[in-house]
DNA sequence: GTCTATAACGAGATAGAC
DNA sequence: GTCTATCTCGTTATAGAC
């Protein structure tokens, strides 16, 4: 059986480090204040973010193409450009590490989600979402792909924070979703499903990207793809929808 | 470096080794002339066979589940009911029971594709295809998540299958859109676009069904929930592209 | 904090008896 | 064809010097 997992992240029960919960490359750095606990000050503190940074981009990259178990610690290593004695160092093993990874994960999957709202026009939030999900394709597929393997091997991990998290917030999205068909401004839709959709078609062109690419010779780094990939999609969904 | 693979399925240059290429469990069992490769006949040749599949279904789901690197032989071995070296008699290693699993994904995958063609109405055919795509959601999720996680992972041996057949029948089915396009049984859409819509919100109910589990608390093995997933996917879509 | 061993283990694959 | 025993290697993680 692999990889039973049980501490959502050691940081707590460990006396040897203290470090900030950290950012994977320049995603998600919300909650600033925490560089704070670094026990070293000034000169010292960047330094060492940086390194723990380097590494866990290092492992989103490699996580995200070949799994936790498809990946050594190495391999991270050597990416990161640091030794693998250091890398454990500065994580206890490799299964926090890939906590750490995946932590930094889920907030950068939901924030286009928060801008959900009914003050809005549902025209207009809709078409806007379906453009961040793209711009989250296209700029960190990484994230993407290992939100979708981790989802595929039964989301361990993730799945108390979807449980919490994602389900409050689909919830409340659901009914913003309702409230516009109720009013008349929207073709009659399951809200939920809705939301499945506009998920699966933007985050398809991150994890299928191989497919993509093999089919249409394209990718969404290439500008004009891109903006046809989002005139596509907005258009038959919000046609699905019954706007525009 | 994991997983470096070079020949497809390694049969023909195994001298011990001739079986025929297989199908996983009851999916896919095309091409029933070739049972008679089998060196032992009669009595002998339904059990060989049995085993070999009962080792590809144990090895199937594990693999969609764990990944290749998270599944050891072992474990394929204890689920299909065989012993780890008996398992070894049969694939010479670890990597060709992998190929050959995935050989008979891809004949399931495509099937329904196949079914697309101009001479019916499109409102039917693609009704259709949303149908038998959530049908192997349902019926299939291993491979559906299989199918998935290899791609996610570069897809080094779906590589070439792609190019060449999915490539193919991509161009054929685009082409078939397209004419509904110009005739004006469809509004314009961009045929591989509509495509990739189309398996992504398919797929998404095998790959994402711990996600879709835990925000609806439902599965496709639930009749009324896959009737209403059938329901709204087909709606959106079809109001999408203009028909409906 | 960073490095060089090295311990400890799991897993893939083989040898060879039956 | 099937089994037991074993070889071998990659990998994780630790010990301990600097």
């Amino acid at each position: 059986m692999p990889f039973s997992m049980q501490p959502a992240c050691q940081f707590d029960h460990m006396d040897k480090h203290q470090f900030p919960r950290s950012a994977v490359g320049d995603l998600a750095s919300q909650s600033p204040g925490n560089e704070l606990h670094v026990v070293t000050r000034k000169k010292k503190a960047a330094p060492v973010a940086d390194k723990r940074s380097a590494v866990l981009q290092a492992a989103l990259g490699l996580f995200s193409r070949y799994g936790l178990h498809g990946t050594s610690v190495d391999q991270v290593a050597a990416r990161a450009g640091v030794s693998k004695s250091n890398l454990l160092y500065y994580f206890a093993n490799k299964e926090e590490l890939y906590v750490c990874v995946l932590r930094d994960l889920l907030g950068v999957w939901l924030a286009p989600l928060r801008a959900f709202s009914a003050e809005q026009d549902p025209q207009r939030v809709i078409a806007d979402y379906i453009r961040s999900k793209l711009e989250v394709s296209r700029d960190n597929p990484d994230a993407s792909r290992l939100f979708c393997l981790e989802i595929i091997q039964g989301a361990p991990l993730l799945r108390d924070e979807l449980d919490r998290e994602l389900h409050e917030l689909v919830i409340e999205k659901s009914a913003v979703i309702q409230a516009w068909v109720d009013a008349g401004r929207l073709a009659p839709v399951d809200p939920t499903h809705l939301l499945f959709m506009l998920w699966a078609t933007t985050q398809h062109y991150a994890d299928f990207a191989v497919q993509v690419q093999a089919l249409t010779g394209q990718t969404l780094a290439n500008p004009a793809f891109f903006e046809r990939t989002v005139a596509s999609v907005q258009t038959v969904v919000l046609r699905g929808v019954g706007v525009r």
